[in-house]
DNA sequence: AGGTCATTTGAAACCGGTTTCATGCTTTGA
DNA sequence: TCAAAGCATGAAACCGGTTTCAAATGACCT
């Protein structure tokens, strides 16, 4: 049925065979695991050349017990500063000869236990999670499997799960600071979706910790176009904000890009600041001040502790990315009303 | 070294054994390919249930001779167009019981043969890689591995490379096709990086091709903030352009974004046309007007044509996904100058 | 009752590599 | 000169599954 089985595969055989030795020399050449006389390594080389071998990599893993692919489980690509996470973690992961398959849980925890499985029964290694929050059934899968699983955009020293990323909580909380310290005591909170998402979670904890500073807040989906209708009603719910906290640049941006057909101006009219930073929150006019996540260095840190540990260099140890201010002109002092 | 795998790994025997039947019926039970005794059937349960055991992909795929992974060789991930692309992939791949791997080669051709190299060595089944333009070494490798190549993001029926995208040349031509309407004559034509990336090629080729317009073309890093000065360059040397057409609607956002601080305004000043339709793209102020690149249906159809070539029914056939115009608010006729 | 046929089953071969281990040959050292 | 050590090598076992094949069981039919 399928045509390209059709030549039977060649194998170390056939190339022992051809070359006029025994499969464990072929095998050696292979691995170059022991000195082999060069004639005889040159006539393997060619007889493999000839033969158009390539060596099995199942096969190969039958033996080794290593698949050398590691998984990463994530809510969506659309968002970029998964994307971005994504892109350092596999350039990083590649440096240590890994592989990374890629799957996607729309954030629903059913999907992310059936896409583990999946992932499971492929032979990872290792596993990228989001987040520390996960169905009993996750839990209970990667423990049953012994598979080594790595939570990032999550900062936790004390979990269970070994966590390389930010400190949500303690972003949201600069970004906070930022306003109050501007002089801002009305404020409205613009947060992505929370449900199965604890790193939302922990940004609300940490927003709303310790002042005494009314706020407001609301849900958007994460949408640019989406943004500008939820914050016409949250202006109107509170008509008294002087500011607002988004708890992701995709909001920001949206609200800035908005808010002139609301009639608003940033920041004279509402300041504005963002989590995350990403690519175009400098250009969105007058510049959008935001809350640096270190992505790209949760990538590499997260790729190197997993790599670690599939290497039996013992579990991976958290790692806390420090999150940064960044201010931009779309904050200020409030004006006076 | 490694204590994972201290216990030594249970396998069908201990099954076999535990459930007092032969391998071959606990093979048979793990796949349900024959009819085995009820009572036999639990037994077998209950045994890798207490053993806790869980079959090897590597020995599983070594037998049928099927990894079920393909590989993906994208260019990046920032580009939030691939990740899109990537997303619905992915997506659509899981429904035929294909795991992806994603390898990025940041548009090197001698990154993109080492990554295609790995993946190989991986045991991928299939593989997609953007556009038909690839280095001598990666068609040799592809041949000689005999690995079904499908090109996205170019549609070309004549090509070797059986494609499934859209045509480049066409959806440049489409935004051209929209400014010469409204009346422009000189027109500056801003795209990104066009080493080794045959679609900008195509772009290229698409917007210059019969029509006696004025065009001045500018290369821009695929930047938000970097388009600014590239445009008020672009600007100096060619005055009385009174379009953009913008070959990434990332530029043509900067390009929106950037405009009011060089004293323009969109439409009035200059028109703006970008390709992609990000979102986004409809929230920037005036609104982008863009040829929208259906990168979601060109997911679905790669996945399911590759799906079925390595399912072994027959070599993917190609298929073009059409652009489509999307007028927005950055596009009208020149004011008269 | 006897024969045919379908169904379940296990032993053993097999998939394509790696690794162990014994062998024979070459050095080295006293 | 002879034993000890070093090295390259191949036969065979092995990794953990699947698959073949023949035997055993039992149902069905005349």
């Amino acid at each position: 049925m399928n045509q390209r089985s059709r030549p039977k595969k060649t194998t170390v055989r056939d190339v022992a065979e051809a070359a006029g030795v025994s499969v464990a020399t072929v095998s050696r050449v292979l691995n170059d695991s022991a000195q082999v006389a060069p004639d005889k390594k040159s006539r393997v080389l060619d007889a493999i050349d000839t033969l158009r071998f390539t060596p099995s990599a199942a096969a190969r893993a039958v033996n080794t017990g290593r698949s050398r692919i590691v998984g990463a489980l994530i809510p969506t690509l659309e968002h970029a500063i998964f994307a971005r996470f994504l892109n350092v973690l596999e350039e990083r992961l590649n440096q240590h000869e890994l592989s990374l398959v890629v799957a996607t849980t729309r954030g629903d925890p059913d999907i992310e236990v059936a896409r583990a499985r999946a992932l499971a029964n492929l032979g990872i290694e290792g596993l990228f999670v989001s987040g520390v929050t996960h169905d009993t059934a996750f839990f209970e899968l990667v423990q049953r499997r012994d598979i080594p699983v790595l939570a990032t955009s999550y900062f936790d020293p004390s979990n269970a799960l070994p966590t390389v990323g930010y400190d949500n909580a303690k972003a949201a909380r600069m970004a906070m600071d930022h306003l109050i310290e501007l002089g801002h005591k009305d404020i409205i909170i613009l947060h992505g979706p929370v449900a199965n998402n604890d790193r939302t979670a922990e940004r609300l904890k940490g927003a709303k910790s310790g002042s005494d500073i009314s706020v407001c807040t609301f849900e958007s989906p994460l949408d640019f176009t989406a943004v500008g209708s939820v914050l016409e009603n949250a202006l109107a719910v509170c008509p008294n904000a002087t500011a607002a906290l988004c708890f992701s640049d995709v909001l920001a941006q949206g609200a800035l890009l908005h808010m002139p057909s609301l009639g608003l101006a940033a920041p004279s009219d509402l300041s504005v600041i963002g989590i995350d930073d990403l690519p175009g929150s400098a250009s969105v006019p007058p510049g959008l001040t935001t809350v640096h996540l270190p992505v790209g260095q949760m990538g590499e840190h997260a790729a190197d502790q997993l790599a670690g540990w599939v290497e039996g260099r013992g579990p991976a140890k958290p790692f806390e990315v420090k999150p940064r201010l960044i201010v931009r002109g779309s904050t200020a002092a409030p004006r006076k009303k």
